[in-house]
DNA sequence: CTGTTAGCGCCTTCAC
DNA sequence: GTGAAGGCGCTAACAG
């Protein structure tokens, strides 16, 4: 790779010069600026960014620590966030990590100059973060200047207020707290039904459960007493999993049972679609990249993303 | 951040000191090194990555351009690589780009000193390619010095044996040609065929159907004369739309009709469980990093990579 | 054993 | 307008 010197050498300049044709390129005389062009063109020059780095201290580079169990949903965080940092022209450096140790040293190799900030994904353990340049994206831990959260109790409140108007007034709702969000999703459950005036039913509430499969098992179990027409599940995956259990019991969805994701819809050939929340990556990775390029008016708690109500009608796109 | 100036004056000692503790750290009076390493702790000093890299003509950074159609196949691309990246040291930097012109502008962006080599994914479009440290994954050109392919021949072959071995002598192809692939499907599948003394029967097959659930659609309307009892698809997405529709008309999976994936299998709850030629995403990574780290022995043509057969019964872990 | 020097490629003063 | 010099943080070669 050539470099400013052979630039320069070849267009008879100094290499002063040569920096200023590339980067502000005023007062420069036309016909020296002519012959950098044309140097520049014969060698196939670029200007070395690491070279730049050094100097400007800062690379572009964002890395993102991918901690989510679910591995598919990543791809969607992924994609979105990538499209809006080279908007920007950053760069991101992409890890993935499943353990507390694993996500350190991660943050350990991305900060020593690599990265200029970096981001956390779906982390469900607590972090101790001594750098001030991390962003926490649907973490557990909330508590840290920079973070994006889920609006768990919204979604669910939306949840139930449509269950309601569709005519479900027994909402059944099965959500493991792998997050540190059931809390905050049951506050929403109970608002919706204290709003509609419907009493709490405590055993239609499943959120400690080991595996949800037998939550469903039990709910299934006194359908004849409990009379659910509605289920709450943590996400598309759950909803997929939940729908093939309803059918070998032969409750059908939505006519017996309509199944409700909390996050993400399932819009999937051969499975019924089903009524969900969706969080905008787009809107999400927006919100991200405007905290890294004006970097003054962060906030100080956690940022709340609120889903939209997708509903099997009202299709995407 | 400090750097290895604050180090060396809080040590008493030169640049050179420090540096030599840091890295080879031999031949040096034990003294110092305690002096340096106790310096390095209180200003919490780690070298900066940028500098070394600048001298080092080397980042260690690996450009992924991921060019590929179906975006969820990216995930298990990018969560090996970035598994055997990271464990030699090195870094992904990630790009989604959807035609050459956005390629070719990452590859300009990455290959500026950024990145000491990259990686395109799934492209399925033709590439001029300027660089030699470029590698191609699973894309439509091949005349490349550095690329790895799927080995499809083998695939459709195998599967075809497979099918056969389960009594489904009439077995349907519908394969759009999005990858160059086709043929190659085409001659594994009349090849296996063959070798079974079948004959091979051209309204079986389907390779330029603009859809494919047209191609399906003719298929079921001839069932009756064709009597097919087996069907080979592109991949599991199809696979799974296929499967829908089959059910649609009442048909099987897989009592009436076996459906086969050629890449990837599904094991999805609710749909059955299909066999299918999986790619061991592993065994890719591995050999992409080998030749990363020895770049001597990088091949000449393309590289072929054979899938492992799946079936229902020789579940996967 | 250790300090000094030079230079990786670039940009930014500061003189001319 | 333009060139020379200095320095970003680090390592390697060369002296001591």
């Amino acid at each position: 790779m050539s470099t400013i010197n052979d630039v320069s050498r070849l267009a008879g300049v100094s290499k002063a010069t040569v920096s200023r044709v590339l980067s502000g390129s005023r007062g420069v005389k036309e016909a020296s600026r002519q012959a950098v062009l044309k140097a520049v063109e014969e060698l196939n020059y670029r200007p070395n960014v690491i070279a730049q780095s050094l100097l400007s201290q800062s690379t572009g580079c964002i890395g993102v620590i991918c901690a989510q169990e679910n591995i598919n949903q990543t791809t969607g965080y992924l994609y979105a966030l990538e499209k809006h940092l080279s908007q920007h022209q950053k760069h991101l450096l992409l890890r993935f990590a499943n353990t507390q140790a694993e996500v350190m040293s991660a943050l350990d190799e991305l900060t020593c100059g690599l990265c200029d900030d970096v981001l956390i994904i779906g982390a469900r353990f607590p972090l101790h973060l001594p750098h001030d340049n991390v962003i926490l994206v649907d973490c557990a831990q909330t508590d840290v200047p920079n973070s994006i959260q889920f609006d768990h109790a919204f979604a669910a409140e939306t949840a139930c207020n449509y269950l309601i108007s569709q005519g479900r007034r027994q909402i059944a709702l099965i959500h493991p707290d792998t997050n540190g969000s059931a809390e905050r999703v049951l506050h929403g459950y109970k608002l919706a039904l204290e709003n509609n005036f419907l009493p709490f039913n405590r055993s239609l509430v499943f959120m400690d459960s080991v595996s949800s499969s037998v939550a469903l098992q039990e709910l299934l179990n006194n359908a004849a007493t409990l009379n659910f027409n509605a289920l709450l599940v943590a996400d598309e995956q759950e909803a997929q999993r939940v729908i093939a259990q309803l059918q070998a019991f032969n409750k059908s969805v939505p006519g017996d049972i309509m199944v409700f994701s909390l996050a993400g819809s399932l819009q999937l050939p051969g499975i019924p679609a089903i009524p969900a929340i969706e969080y905008s990556m787009d809107a999400m990775a927006a919100r991200i990249v405007s905290w890294l390029t004006e970097k003054t008016q962060r906030v100080l708690g956690a940022s709340v993303l609120r889903g939209d109500l997708i509903t099997p009608t009202i299709r995407k796109r």
